[in-house]
DNA sequence: CAGCCTTGATATAACGTTTCATCGGAAAAT
DNA sequence: ATTTTCCGATGAAACGTTATATCAAGGCTG
């Protein structure tokens, strides 16, 4: 019981010779039913388990995926690798997660033990300020790669969101219940996400004649945005409307304007981007842009069992569209604010 | 480029032998500065990065370790695996995520598969109906374990909190108040926590006399505990404070409240456990029994790293305190409540 | 100068699999 | 009766490392 088991292990207690127990283990090959039983009994007495390693050495294919991301407790992300995960497991992949924290370094050190590892994919938030020698890295070792809402090269598989088609709808729904002075709010960096949501939202207030387009800063937490909104509605006094970043900036813009005396969806419409868990139960219930993270969880599986199985055609991109949400934070304008 | 880059390819490239490239890149045995710089270089020119599987496999050691938690968007669940992945990769290990979102026969999956993979050390949260199968498994293979929340088995290392005088400090605080009819709300099944918190809730409860002892069912989710506490004072209308089973439940009795017309900490005290990060930007504000997630995390990994250095030591078990954090929502009661 | 220690490098075997070619023998075909 | 075919099982090599033992060449000592 003290040294683990192993084929040889498990060999000599049937009488059988090493590949046999090999075959038997992975259902290959022409074995007789009666040294298949016999096998069989063999390992579950040993409590044999085959070692992956050795397996993937010298096969030289991995069925284990790593899923690497730049936050680890958002809920959306948590439900993206939920879906990807029950594709993946359902085809024998064991799926682990790495935490980057959105810090370039720190994803280099871990992508670098991935590849050290020899895992056999890939899914992946590139973190901000990725290196090019992490990308160098990974076509180098040619794994299979697909990237997640921000690309991160013209030669790795891309899953994303349509953020512009998106706001751009959001907007839209804006101006028709009326409103002529929207704003965008939330985000500092300009990362590929925030300008894709930006272009949508400033190409709508173009094409219908609205104005200004005004981008307001602001963390993506709800304490952040909590005092940004009160500081965009002293510099604009105009606006009637903010097309949120996210759900928790626009969670935290309604604390602001409770906090103001202001009801959300009526003296100011807010519209979130997410629909979080939270954006349901709130007081009042965010309206908000979803896209479902189910769904695009099994889009990155598909993709990347794909690029797997065939490593040799071109990347890929898919794109997915979110949809409105109606609820109750956004309402056709007042004539007058209290106090605006 | 084509063919991926092993240390014969390095010391071919070199001009040395195998065993002493493998010398260099780990820095060990008896090397001239002269070759060191000669086999670093080839390696940098041919991108080589070492094969983990093939030298754990050879040296019996692996520098990765697997973190199975059940849940995995839990905000402070998050938090305790970035204070472990700190401390784990300041040593060198790759610490990958695997969730088990409580259901047994995933878990027992994903520990299979990890159990293949030859993992070098696990840090678990235990699912609920965690199989006696699974855990011979692991005992069989002798895999250096620290069990953390939940125990699972007496032979295993575990951390943990002191649950029970946690919600002890919580009932007396709210005693010390004046509160005489105080609520245990919050939870469903019979979890080992669940059972320690409410054992010190009852405990207290009995040592000063109040009375009566009330535990009151709630999934933990806002929505489910916005809809409990309503049910629970309709159904004993002389409570006057509730000990939650967790922030999620003390929040959501909090919305409830405030959909009665109640004040949270003036009508009714409320007191959560977890201290996340909503707890402070929640109005009011609100007060729990916090413990350090980080400091959590970094006992784990502590107990890790010794255990995997000595496998023959009993196992041990730590526990971590739990601080009253006092904000609003807690309060001396009123005389009697409007409408009560 | 013989003997000894030190330094730097290497040859070889082993880790636990899978792949591939081979093989004995029984059944089928000539 | 001899050849061919097929089934079931096996031996040997390979995957990319590391551990252990060995080795050549100097530099010291006595």
């Amino acid at each position: 019981m003290a040294n683990k088991p192993t084929l040889e292990t498990v060999a000599k207690e049937a009488g059988v010779s090493i590949p046999t127990v090999s075959q038997v283990m992975r259902g290959t090959g022409r074995i007789s039913e009666k040294t298949r039983k016999k096998v069989l009994q063999a390992a579950k007495k040993l409590h044999y388990v085959p070692d992956a390693r050795a397996a993937a050495m010298r096969s030289g294919q991995s069925r284990e995926i790593g899923f690497v991301i730049n936050q680890f407790a958002n809920p959306f992300n948590a439900e993206v690798v939920s879906g990807a995960v029950d594709l993946l497991e359902e085809e024998g992949y064991l799926v682990s997660i790495l935490d980057t924290r959105d810090d370039a370094e720190r994803q280099g050190r871990q992508l670098e033990a991935f590849i050290r590892n020899r895992r056999g994919g890939l899914l992946w938030v590139p973190a901000l300020a990725t290196s090019e020698r992490t990308l160098d890295l990974l076509t180098a070792h040619a794994v299979p790669t697909v990237t997640f809402l921000r690309p991160a090269s013209r030669e790795l598989d891309h899953v994303g969101i349509r953020n512009a088609e998106a706001t751009a709808i959001a907007t839209g729904y804006l101006a028709d219940l009326g409103h002529r002075h929207i704003a965008y709010l939330g985000g500092t960096d300009m990362t590929y996400v925030r300008q894709e949501r930006i272009t949508g939202y400033e190409r709508t207030m173009q094409e219908r004649g609205l104005g200004p387009v005004i981008v307001w800063p602001s963390a993506d937490t709800k304490k952040a945005a909590r005092e940004a909104i009160s500081e965009l509605l002293r510099a604009h006094p105009a606006i009637t409307a903010v097309v949120c970043n996210g759900d928790m900036v626009a969670l935290g813009a309604c604390l602001g304007l409770a906090r103001e005396g202001l009801r959300p969806g009526h003296d100011v419409s807010v519209v979130g981007f997410d629909d979080i868990e939270d954006a349901a139960v709130a007081t009042p219930a965010l309206t908000t842009m979803a896209v479902s993270p189910k769904k695009l969880g099994r889009v990155l599986a598909r993709v990347l069992l794909q690029r797997i199985k065939d490593p040799s055609t071109p990347p890929t991109v898919s794109e997915i569209s979110a949809e409105l949400i109606v609820r109750d934070t956004a309402g056709p304008p007042v004539a007058e604010r209290p106090g605006g």
